[in-house]
RNA sequence: GCGCCCGUAGCUCAGUGGAUAGAGCGCUCGCCUCCGGAGCGAGAGGUCGCGUGUUCGAGUCACGCCGGGCGCGCCA
């Protein structure tokens, strides 16, 4: 066994205070127990009694039993030999066992300003971080992108800035869906109404817009269902397109150009990172498909029934009680998506060398998913690489049901996208701050990505832009309202918005692959003694420390929304911290300790944001008039 | 029929086996000669769907019910 042990877990980073205590107390939890602990199992928690401690230690309660000890005793034995004298006070046993820690204010000054001096605000770059890919967003060709490709697009991006800033090596794959007999049926439907006759025809040329494709692909799907010689043309037409009959093949790559144009108008508008060379379609895996089947029968794991080339992992039942199988290739000949994922996995794991595959896909996905890394498992693709389905819940209307327009249809992502950024609009202008367009797209479309990052992925949410703009709550507007604060004293300051904003890494050079411009460091812009005294400030500088806690612990489950919440509490605290401490007239020395929080605030929820991306500006309100002028 | 997920304050949601279950909205009451009031503080509001277990300790884990959602052979 690799040294799990020393490994980061739950909640718990090096500069995280959580990790830095529960280190402290392993050697002589190790000691007393015999057991070869890591620090998760230090017990060491936040503590709901914020006045009397910071952090407690419930390690005592947990091992007592096993150890045949009172808890108690085992609690002051731990005190005594463990050093623990420099990060906190004295500590004391409470209650049936528990350890109250309570944090030296003379260390979180210290370790605050060693998060001054650092970019990456306490977060260390994994070692080994491996290789892992990420599929995500994955629209269809020649549909409009509708609100149940939201989340993917949206969590898929979070996850990918929060593993790359981590030192993970990442790479994106759109797995658009291409292929397979909707494109029959399409193109036939698309020739029957006269495209691409004079041989260089293309959609986008008649002047067929994606909306345009849209209609043909239900118009096509209703003929398909309703006239059996369509049904036969449309069937012919995927043999066209399989052997690459030219007429055919220029149709199908002009359906996916304009497909891209409109799924890059969307990811431009969402500034998700996902760019044209991350594309890796349904169709790109055809090529790989027969060796796929042949390999799976050559081991004895896939065979004909009831006509069709299946597989049936072990452990899946049905309907009946019988195995569910994966269909490889249909009766018909053709493959289906089983078949395709399974081909995508194994591509990745030995072309790609991934060592960690995510599938930022809904949660009905399941059983599928289950089924292909099972069956991958048996087949022996999954050697050296994990795969992970990043299940998430629907998106609902108020009426509790799959959100959707009056008419009962999908709801565009772009009407969805375009609305909230006009809700935005109309926000700042009753606010009297006026018109701005880029202001309003940075609130209205990080008011929609925070508003799905924040529940727990694998529950559904009830979509509802008024509660996602509003300014209280566990909302983005709320944190770039906080963030822009904090800037506002430091402008006020003369400390250059420049200077700050190069001072860490910011949502552009997350987005960046490794080796592009990660590094670029310059001197932090303030250097300050730290001094905690009001409970309120001293409690933001406690709270400031658990950044790299929040997002360890958000990565640890691929959880978002963990880290949402913390930049929210992050927020409250420094509001508290705002109200009852004045900065700019304090005393010189106690002035520059509550620039720096401010400084540190700022940081965080720039990087924090930038990590969910979403953009925090310095300032949500044009300059403020100079009488002069 | 089988499987998965959900059920926490009137509403929307946090809660990674630990102490008296927390936020926001809404409701009640306070706070601007002061750095961005787009804010802050306080109060009322809970059989954590029900039950039985495991545990020193259960909103959290197991099992069984009730209620809701979603899956389960040739759509992707």
């Amino acid at each position: 066994m690799s040294d799990q042990s020393e490994r980061d877990g739950a909640g718990v980073s090096c500069a995280d205070p959580a990790c830095l205590l529960a280190r402290r107390l392993l050697p002589a939890l190790r000691e007393l127990t015999g057991e070869r602990l890591g620090v998760r199992d230090a017990h060491v928690r936040e503590s709901a009694r914020e006045h009397d401690c910071d952090y407690q230690c419930n390690a005592a309660l947990a091992y007592a039993k096993r150890l045949g000890r009172a808890p108690r005793e085992l609690a002051e034995a731990l005190i005594r030999s463990s050093d623990l004298a420099d990060i906190c006070e004295p500590p004391l046993v409470a209650g049936p066992g528990f350890i109250n820690l309570r944090l030296r204010s003379e260390w979180v000054a210290g370790e605050l300003g060693a998060r001054l001096a650092d970019r990456r605000l306490g977060v260390a770059l994994r070692q080994d971080g491996g290789r892992c890919v990420i599929d995500y967003s994955s629209p269809n060709v020649a549909k409009e992108m509708h609100v149940g490709h939201l989340r993917s697009t949206v969590i898929g991006d979070a996850l990918l800035r929060m593993l790359r800033f981590c030192g993970v090596e990442v790479i994106a794959q759109n797995h658009i869906g291409d292929w397979g007999t909707p494109f029959g049926m399409l193109i036939e439907e698309l020739v029957e109404e006269g495209a691409g006759e004079d041989g260089g025809a293309e959609p986008q040329q008649d002047g067929y817009s994606i909306a345009d494709l849209d209609a043909f692909y239900k118009s096509a799907q209703a003929r398909f269902r309703s006239d059996p010689a369509f049904a036969e043309r449309a069937r012919a037409r995927v043999v066209s397109l399989q052997s690459g009959e030219p007429r055919t093949q220029a149709l199908w790559e002009s359906l996916v150009r304009e497909s891209e144009r409109h799924f890059r108008e969307i990811y431009d508008l969402l500034s998700v990172c996902l760019r044209p060379e991350d594309v890796a379609g349904e169709s790109a895996y055809q090529p790989l498909l027969e060796a796929v089947a042949q390999e799976l029968s050559e081991r004895g794991l896939a065979q004909i029934s009831d006509g069709a080339l299946c597989a049936f992992p072990a452990g899946f039942s049905g309907r009946e009680g019988g195995a569910v199988p994966l269909i490889i290739r249909k009766q018909d000949g053709g493959f289906s998506y089983d078949a395709t994922d399974l081909a995508a996995l194994r591509h990745r794991v030995r072309e790609l060398a991934a060592t960690e595959i995510l599938y930022v896909v809904g949660a009905p996905q399941r059983l599928h998913f289950e089924m292909v890394f099972a069956l991958a498992a048996e087949a022996g693709w999954l050697e050296g690489a994990s795969a992970r389905h990043v299940a998430f819940g629907s998106v609902l209307g108020p009426d509790r049901k799959m959100l959707r327009t009056r008419s009962g249809a999908p709801v565009r992502l772009l009407d969805l996208l375009q609305e909230a950024v006009g809700r935005a609009q109309a926000i700042l202008a009753e606010r009297g701050i006026g018109e701005d367009r880029e202001l309003a797209r940075t609130i209205g479309i990080g008011a929609v990505k925070y508003a799905d990052l924040s529940t727990d992925r694998e529950h559904d949410y009830i979509f509802s832009f008024e509660r996602m703009l509003a300014f209280e709550g566990n909302t983005s507007v709320y944190l770039q309202y906080a963030n822009a604060r904090a800037h506002a004293v430091l402008r006020r300051a003369g400390i250059a918005e420049q200077e700050l904003a190069r001072s860490l890494l910011g949502a552009d050079a997350l987005c960046a692959q490794p080796g592009e411009d990660r590094e670029a460091a310059t001197a932090p812009p303030i250097a300050a003694e730290l001094v905690l005294e009001e409970p309120s400030e001293r409690a933001l500088g406690i709270a400031l420390l658990r950044f790299p806690g929040a997002l360890a612990g958000a990565l640890d489950d691929y959880k978002p929304h963990r880290l949402c919440t913390y930049l929210n509490a992050l927020a409250v605290s420094f509001s508290a911290f705002y109200e009852s401490c004045p900065i700019l007239e304090a005393p010189a020395a106690l002035r520059e300790s509550r620039l720096a929080l401010c400084a540190l605030v700022a940081r965080t929820l720039t990087l924090g944001l930038g990590l969910l991306g979403i953009r925090a500006p310095a300032r949500l309100s044009p300059p403020p008039r100079r009488s002069a002028q």
